[in-house]
DNA sequence: GTGCCTCGAGTTCC
DNA sequence: CTCGAGGCAC
């Protein structure tokens, strides 16, 4: 076949297949046969493997029946879909009110309403309409990104596939899940035709969503109760209660549990209501989801990192098991933490088999921390052996809460944690009021060494497909196409050419999925600054303080010249840091207070640090968010020879990609600003969110890199400084008049 | 100096 | 998801 030919047979088979899926989900007479589907499908999928330069952007492969080894396409939620904080106590319901009143600067008695709907035990699913079509259905995914489920999702009665009257553009959220009923009789059919069981109704569920085949989908009893939105054109009501209700108008299902409370009593007391109901209603919930019923207060309390401000989710109690403790692994991470796991007798907790616990640290083993405080109720220790009561953190990380002394035989020791670690011998440390022992082989250490590359792989870093946890540990044990470092990454394909013993031909591969492995790996030879600052693994930074730095320093370039430049002054707050410790020993043994300030400034002035290293320190540590110890951990990590010569390597292959530039239309986009002296119409919290919204960059004290003073009544030194420094300064009112309608 | 709040680093099972 | 600890506000 020509390259031109297949190219129109490519345009012809996805018209062909994408009007098959339409007519098969939509109309009731199916234009061709299955048989005749799964043909088109594979001459599809045959031609793209041939030609995968060809492979149309709306390709049937990728709209449900795509390669299993890749799976559904990906979506990137236009509104990021997040998780929910939890309460597991009647006290974290008042807290929860408590936190919301103070950061909208309400008082304890300002009427404030809530809703209170049950939490479904499924998966969340989110439905994009235009134009009152249906038009597309993701996953949650990891919230920013999701799977792209839209034919499965047109096959469940309760998901309309148009709406009248709805706005332009609309995206309804809500849970999938599976009846008792129907979880019931589909286990007898699964049974019945010598399939696996499902566990649980969830998983279920899950399952039955995520058919890369949307006809066995469409057989799965599957339901949606609607109780969110994502990006809409036009807003639903004034209310969540309204906004519910304008759901259910459109044609969802909505849960008639919903009610609006005014108070953390009257939550608690439907919370028990529900609770009371949970066995007949017939079907799994895990809790019950308060929300802020206002949705302009809503607005304004926005979101944390990962979860509102304005909703929570109160959970139930967790169910409990009890089961034996075969034995405790020890695990190394990345950073070298020694975590120990438990072995335990397999035993079902909430509907999931369980053999496999964390304990989290040596403290968490003996019950008492390095000052002697009980860490459980309880102050009992783990034994090799104990009968153990093990119960699932927020139904999903299983965790022991007990042990039956009574079960114990007389001359069970006491486990004896490690202090060399069991992957590379070396010695495993405890740093002074640290929970955790470190391995101090560094990448001496096999599993620090690919743990480390695990997560320059991982999604949030370079995210390669194809190359997940356990491709690495394969490349890492390769003597031919090792990959010991993230250069090797760059440098797999050229050795594999140059290589006899080509990698398509080993067992597992083909010329095909080597070829993908590469493609994967070249694209990612661009790669956001952020991206590459997390994905070293550099102790202390993670995703957000990576993407602080990348925002400060806008190029690898200016980041590792001012980190450099800091040195000395970062070694001078080691030292400072030692000897504000020895001076805190002397004092204790003198009986005196310990003089911390003075020591540390004499530490600092002993060691002579130049002013440019000075002002680079200050700079990097004056960052939102960065303070001493990131700056530490950072300087070491790129002072380290071995370390900055692999960084170097790797730089080498790789064209870093600036951040984008902040919004340009908002006034305050890339400003620092600073507020000080009391807000009146707003919170500090609330400020510095909205600020940040914008583009801008709140700091907590003036400086000559001040661009703007906000200052309330009762500002003090900071307005003058502002003052003598030249930094514009302006009240709270024309703050909010600067970003009205943004 | 103390008490929040957020982030980082660890973990399970499907 | 949870815990510990870093960072910052009070």
């Amino acid at each position: 076949m020509t390259k031109a030919a297949a190219r129109a047979e490519l345009a012809r088979l996805a018209a062909l297949l994408n009007r098959a899926n339409t007519a098969y989900h939509g109309a009731d007479a199916p234009e061709i046969s299955d048989a005749q589907y799964d043909a088109l499908k594979r001459r599809n999928a045959a031609i793209e493997q041939r030609f995968p330069e060809l492979k149309r952007p709306d390709s049937p492969s990728d709209q449900v029946g795509a390669r299993a080894s890749d799976g559904f396409g990906k979506i990137t939620h236009s509104v990021a879909m997040l998780s929910l904080g939890n309460a597991f106590e009647d006290g974290d319901v008042a807290d929860f009110d408590r936190s919301i009143r103070s950061y909208l600067g309400l008082g304890a008695e300002a009427p404030l309403a809530y809703t209170a709907e049950p939490k479904i035990d499924g998966l969340s699913l989110s439905l994009r309409y235009e134009n009152g079509q249906l038009v597309q259905a993701a996953t949650r995914g990891d919230g920013a990104v999701g799977e792209n489920v839209t034919e499965n999702a047109r096959t469940i009665a309760d998901i309309p596939q148009t709406i009248d009257a709805a706005p332009e553009i609309m995206e309804i959220r809500g849970e999938v899940y599976m009846s008792h009923a129907d979880f019931a009789a589909l286990n007898a059919r699964q049974q019945a035709a010598g399939d696996k069981l499902f566990a649980n109704p969830r998983n279920a569920a899950a399952g039955s969503l995520r058919q890369l085949d949307a006809r066995i989908t469409k057989a799965r009893p599957l339901r949606f109760f609607a109780y969110a939105w994502g990006e809409l054109s036009a807003p639903l009501g004034e209310t969540q209660m309204q906004a519910i209700a304008r759901l259910a108008g459109f044609g969802f299902k909505t849960n008639d549990l919903t009610r609006l409370c005014g108070s953390p009593g009257e939550l608690l007391a439907h919370y028990r209501a529900i609770e009371a109901q949970r066995a007949t209603l017939g079907y799994d919930i895990d809790g019950v989801v308060y929300k802020v019923d206002r949705l302009d207060l809503q607005a304004r309390l926005g979101f944390r990192a990962t979860t509102p401000r304005w909703a929570v989710a109160h959970k139930f109690p967790a169910e409990l098991a009890w089961t034996r403790l075969e034995g405790i692994d020890i695990q190394v991470g990345r950073t070298g933490a020694l975590s120990p796991v438990a072995r335990l007798a397999p035993v079902t907790v909430g509907g999931v088999v369980v053999s496999n616990a964390t304990l989290h640290n040596e403290d968490y083993i003996t019950g008492f921390d390095s000052k002697g405080q009980r860490i459980r109720d309880t102050g009992k220790d783990f034994r090799i052996g104990d009968w153990v009561q093990v119960y699932r953190a927020g139904d999903v990380i299983p965790k022991l809460a007990d042990v039956d002394l009574a079960k114990r035989a007389d001359d069970a020791p006491e486990y004896v944690f490690p202090t060399i670690c069991p992957q590379c011998g070396s010695e495993a440390v405890r740093e002074e009021g640290d929970a955790v022992r470190r391995c101090t082989g560094g990448l001496i250490c096999p599993a620090q060494a690919v743990e480390k590359l695990k997560h320059f792989v991982s999604r949030k870093a370079f995210d390669i497909d194809g190359l997940g946890a356990r491709q690495i540990e394969m490349f890492y044990e390769d003597d031919v196409l090792a990959i010991r470092a993230p250069a090797d990454i760059f440098t797999l394909e050229a050795r594999d050419a140059a290589n006899v013993s080509r990698l398509k031909n080993r067992h597992g591969w083909g010329a095909q999925s080597a070829e993908n492995l590469f493609a994967a790996i070249r694209e990612k030879r661009e790669i956001p600054l952020a991206k590459l600052i997390f994905g070293l693994g550099i102790r202390h930074v993670g995703e957000v303080g990576a993407r602080d730095l990348a925002l400060h320093y806008m190029g690898w370039q200016a980041l590792t010249e001012a980190v450099d430049l800091a040195r000395p002054a970062a070694l001078a707050h080691r030292r400072a840091d030692l000897a504000e410790e020895a001076e805190r020993q002397a004092a204790l043994a003198e009986g005196r207070r310990a003089r911390i300030a003075e020591t540390r400034a004499a530490a600092i002035a002993a060691c002579d640090v130049p002013a440019a290293a000075r002002a680079a320190w200050d700079d990097l540590i004056g960052i939102d968010g960065i303070g001493a110890t990131l700056g530490q951990s950072l300087s070491d990590a790129l002072s380290n020879p071995e370390e900055r010569a692999a960084i170097e390597d790797l730089i080498g292959h790789l064209r870093v990609l600036p951040p984008a530039a902040p919004a340009a239309e908002s006034p305050v986009a890339g400003k620092t600003v600073v507020f000080t002296g009391s807000l009146e119409k707003m919170t500090r919290a609330e400020a510095k969110a909205r600020a940040e919204a914008l583009g801008a960059k709140v700091s907590g004290s003036v400086s000559g890199k001040t661009d703007l003073l906000v200052a309330g009544p009762g500002a003090g030194s900071k307005a003058r400084k502002a003052a003598d420094l030249g930094v514009e300064t302006i009240d709270e009112d024309a703050w909010l008049a600067l970003i009205e309608g943004l």
